[in-house]
DNA sequence: CATGAATGAGTTTTCATTCAT
DNA sequence: GATGAATGAAAACTCATTCAT
């Protein structure tokens, strides 16, 4: 199902004005694959609400699949770079405070790259999308490795794994202003509390 | 765009025969769309699993989302009478232990109900699933309302918006036993523990 | 298209029970192919209204052509039947006294038999249809052929293609009385001053 | 019943490519109306017979439904405009002549338009084509309120309601070349008289 | 590069008809 | 005779993808 073709990379465009229809036009995806799922979005939707004919989609990207695979590089890509960039931060630092910048980074991020954990948890074709999530469980649990006092063994991996589950909890409760921020500010208390006490 | 036909209950069927019937389509579904998603699933292939004609799975269902939406409202409901049945033992428990107990029925109810999960976050139509979401929560607050010593106010809300999206965190861990046991230990140990400590 | 098996006839009941079961569909299937027409008309509605099942309603009728047929045949001879009876009064009236007279027949007949109409015209099997139209149009020229004064040649064929058509036109106003009576009255006038003229 | 969906007008095609292709796609479905009926024809036999693909159909028409409603729709207006056109010429004609002129452009009209009077008299949803025939008549009754001399009270809607019913009469005798010709003569006639007597 | 009309395979859905009870 | 669950062929409708302009 995954073929080669859907994996293609857009085909680079030369021209600014190119890089600035491709930019549009995964925007566009990504507001309504997070609105409406992957399947239900179409393709000539996608286009429309870019401003762009469904031609110059496909000028672009040769497949549906391909479109949301880029979308999903790219924002994979961004979160991958903003991590390494913590990396240098973090050595020595407590493990709680590890995970409250991670917290910070991870909320900023999702909130610009809003089909990240839609696209990553599409249904289906389980192999690039678990490589995905094991590097990025990687970066993390790498970042969790500098903490001062170090993490029990194991640990730190984890929370890799737990951490970037944690924050779509509160971004699920639209329409609850208060009750979200409530929770997001309970998540990360409970985990401060989790690093501080110890692993054992 | 939720029509009165999408949420008609499946014609309730009078013989054993059809009973059983149903219970088979309604678990192929559930199996096919925990595969598949609910959109890549294919009314054909639901029919086809359960050994039934395409004409069969029609006469109970009379849409796919009908299908979906008796499916989850038959998850729901035997949740919530899981926790109603909860409610008369947690009176008096200490936080962590009632805590301990909605993750262990948690765990097993995702594991015998294994689409609950997709089809309450199924994209679009807000309103029906918002309301079960809510109804959720509050019977969780309410088994939270009752611990010795009592929570802070408020907490027992934002607890109840937070354990039933724990649970999933590990299941995504598939082929990865090892870390998948210890992903939920963690997170039960990080939930104890936070308790523990009290809520300010 | 129509088979032998189409217009088989009912497997004529012997029970007095049975008879009235089939009255009863039929009753139901015409009220039904009125209102919907035949296409849009479901073997399992015109047996639910009928309060049978749907293999009752296959145990008298092995199709739903059948049926129609059965329905459009029985009509048929019921028209041919009171249009027989005419013949005798007919004898020696003036035209226009027929065509009154055919008047309160065909108005008393569409009354009792409303899917007499709408079954004669169903679009598609030229054939049988088309002889029963025949049959109708020679009876009815039979008649005006009795008038005195004498028709002129030819008319009492016109007139018998005309004027069963001419009934269902106030029919054809409903939910408005007024205009209704109006119409029908304006038809039988102009019917009655056509004849009182002279056919020249 | 009359969805939104079904009254969408076709999406007026910007190209005169495209404008050809809709009006084969609904001089397709006319003709197979006509021939088999609404119900009876297929959305993929009228693409088939305009040599277009299924979809190329559903790009301009998003229902069978919508498809027939434009062209009942397209048909009406053209029938509107002849009546209007004729509204001048008959200022002080005689009832008769009046009857005479309107007889001519029924029957052209049904000839170039034979789906008109199918689609007009479809079964089911009252309303939209019930407001369509009050239409119509209108205009014919204004049509006969010029006549000098005029006409009583009233007949001028009768006659609007009766003389647009009266066409389709001979066009129904197929195949009898002869009869159906001497019939409308003979409505012709019918009409005439009727109107030269007077209407007490 | 850009366009959008056209395509047709694939889905959902309907319903006449059958048949075991 | 009576029942109604079950069937599956056929129809309506969708949408990713292509291609001539």
């Amino acid at each position: 199902m995954a073929s080669e073709k859907a994996r293609a990379n857009p085909r680079a465009p030369q021209q600014k004005r190119g890089r600035e229809r491709v930019a549009a036009l995964m925007a566009s995806a990504s507001m309504l694959f997070v609105e409406k799922g992957f399947e239900a979005t179409t393709m000539t939707e996608i286009a429309a609400r870019a401003g762009a004919a469904i031609g110059t989609l496909y000028l672009f990207f040769p497949t549906k699949e391909a479109l949301a695979n880029a979308i999903l590089a790219e924002n994979a890509e961004a979160l991958s770079a903003e991590l390494d960039a913590l990396q240098e931060q973090a050595k020595g630092l407590a493990p709680a405070a590890i995970a409250d910048t991670l917290f910070d980074l991870l909320g900023r991020f999702l909130a610009t790259h809003p089909a990240y954990s839609a696209l990553l948890d599409l249904p289906g074709d389980e192999g690039w999308r678990r490589r995905m999530r094991a590097r990025r469980r990687e970066q993390i649990a790498a970042l969790f490795a500098q903490a001062q006092p170090p993490l029990p063994a194991g640990q730190a991996e984890r929370l890799a794994a737990i951490v970037p589950q944690l924050m779509p909890i509160p971004l699920a409760l639209v329409g609850e202003k208060r009750l979200r921020d409530g929770v997001l500010e309970e998540l990360r208390l409970m985990l401060a509390r989790h690093l501080q006490t110890g692993g054992d």
